[in-house]
DNA sequence: ATGAAAGCGCTAACAC
DNA sequence: GTGTTAGCGCTTTCAT
């Protein structure tokens, strides 16, 4: 099995009786001046086709100084929107001529550094994060060396190209009126407090308690890490400190309400009164037995901004609107 | 921004005061047989070190003929089942030093031939595929040239290495006892007939029927493809033509139940008396309001046995037990 | 209209 | 101990 030696430019140069340079030309089509005799063209191509040449794309990489690959980092590739994001981003790619990449850190910092090292190694044109850090200075020293689009999560306030959901007026929305419904009693389960979509989300959940008129009680905001176990743990520590499971609960993305449907699946706490809205929609949430309010973000729209920033930036030019914050659609799914 | 020239080994060795060469074996660690001072040793390291030496990872691909590098081709990312896949294969590749190039074929195979063709000439060092084509002979053809393992579908008695879950086992299993409570009628909505995993869980369907002593007519056996959309037509026919939603169904993979749940749910049937079993499982299942009964397959596990396989073959070797059929489980979620 | 040769960055065989 | 050299496969001047 394999071990065929490669059929290299030269092998089909000398079968075609010309020199590397002139199959060189032929096999890239270069038209403009293409100063190849016509039949010295067929011949040569002929010969290509016959013996199955490929090009060595690595040696053509050695040459230019791009790579025709993008790298992608995300938390989670099992998480629905972060699939959708690297299916659209692909389709991209592909349309293209680029390769993509595609990393998982596990919402883990250190597997992030990880990967990106071994992205960088690969000498990826640029990279496109969703990044679980608590700090962009790791990023912000990469760009100075290749293109960097963060999206998703905004990390302190950081200055480089990103592409995120607006988090705030939505959240504020949905809130408002789940704490109308509830209003002694909300919950709110949230990422590392340090990450921007969990301090948005937050900020929008205040205000939409305000506008409601309600004032919040310091335990009703819980903070974790968006890994879906987290938010099965949160849940479950709330449920024994309550000794039922709360009235109202808003969680700030899909990953966590992953875990909080897992133990109420689990303890038999589906047929319950609890009123929940998320971050985060997934198709299946439309045939659950609980209906779930939820912010759908625009997903494929995400992935389009980050791919065009990205190649303006591959291109050597300055992006147009380096921070785009898009809006996002509520999805009710409660009887009003 | 960028364009900071390359520093490479000449570089580092010019700047040392040594020659590429002992740089090389320096910045390599070639231990074994160091024939180099100690103090060199530490000057070239340190200058490596402050320049941010970075070898270039094509010139290296150059020389040896391979890309450590593997193909993963799937017809979707999005497809829980598949993202799992994914994931646990990535991990096996990091750990291994390999990078993993993920390919979506949207279950259709001409953009399978091209996305193949794109991961050939990335020169990955094997594939692995999930195929929607109707015959192997490409793959085939393939796999003279690189290792190629199939997954999830078994195509056309393929000789090919291959690792599928056993559906025939435990889809009759599920479809006897569904058959049971719901014998006058029972519908399937399978995939492409000529596809394997089509094929299989029909046989399972059949077998299933036949231990209730149902006897199937043939208006029960339905057949599209396994794209969501698919699975929505398929179901939404069959509701036009009965008038009604169908008393019992088996859907043959994840992708259609999607399809089916998001008729239902348009169409406000959630509620209806259906039942539905499935190939195929899905953490959300836990919380719907319907119960469905499932094949769960034992993805990581198909994951590592892929891996096991390729990297075999990689180093040159027959693979153990080149083609594997796991066992499913089955998760019952109707009351009995 | 075509060929010769240099060079991309790296490693390994073989000197010295 | 360390340097010289050739070569991986390709593209691109610059001659001819």
């Amino acid at each position: 099995m394999r071990k065929t030696k490669r059929v290299t430019i030269s092998d089909i140069a000398a079968l075609a009786g010309v020199s590397k340079a002139t199959a060189s030309l032929v096999l890239n089509g270069r038209g403009k001046e293409l100063r190849v005799a016509q039949e010295t063209r067929e011949r040569v191509l002929a010969i290509a086709q016959q013996h199955h040449y490929q090009p060595s794309i690595y040696a053509r990489l050695l040459r230019e100084n791009r790579s025709h690959t993008l790298g992608l980092v995300v938390p989670e590739i099992t998480n629905y929107g972060f699939a959708v994001f690297s299916h659209e981003l692909e389709n991209l790619c592909r349309e293209a001529g680029l390769q993509l990449l595609i990393a998982c850190t596990d919402e883990n910092a250190s597997q992030e550094t990880v990967v990106v090292n071994n992205l960088v190694a690969r000498q990826v044109d640029g990279l496109i994060v969703a990044s679980s850090m608590q700090s962009d200075s790791d990023y912000v020293k990469l760009s100075e060396q290749l293109p960097v689009v963060l999206f998703d999560r905004h990390i302190n306030d950081t200055r480089l190209p990103l592409v995120i959901t607006d988090s705030l007026t939505p959240t504020a929305d949905l809130v408002e009126r789940l704490a109308r419904a509830n209003p002694d009693e909300i919950y709110f389960l949230g990422g590392q407090p340090r990450l921007s979509p969990t301090k948005d989300r937050l900020a929008g959940f205040m205000q939409g308690l305000e506008r409601a008129g309600v004032t919040p009680r310091p335990e009703w905001i819980i903070h974790g890490n968006y890994h879906p176990s987290s938010g099965y743990e949160m849940f479950a520590a709330l449920c024994a400190r309550l000794g039922r499971p709360p009235k109202a609960l808003f969680t700030a993305a899909c990953g966590l309400l992953e875990g909080v449907l897992r133990y109420m699946s689990q303890h038999h706490l589906l047929e319950s009164e609890i009123h929940i809205a998320s971050f985060d929609d997934h198709y299946l949430y439309d045939s659950l037995s609980l209906h779930i309010d939820t912010v759908e973000q625009n997903v494929p729209r995400l992935a389009q901004d980050c791919f065009e920033i990205i190649t303006q930036m591959i291109e050597g030019n300055e992006p147009a609107m380096p921070q785009r914050v898009l809006p996002a659609t509520l999805r009710w799914r409660h009887a009003q």
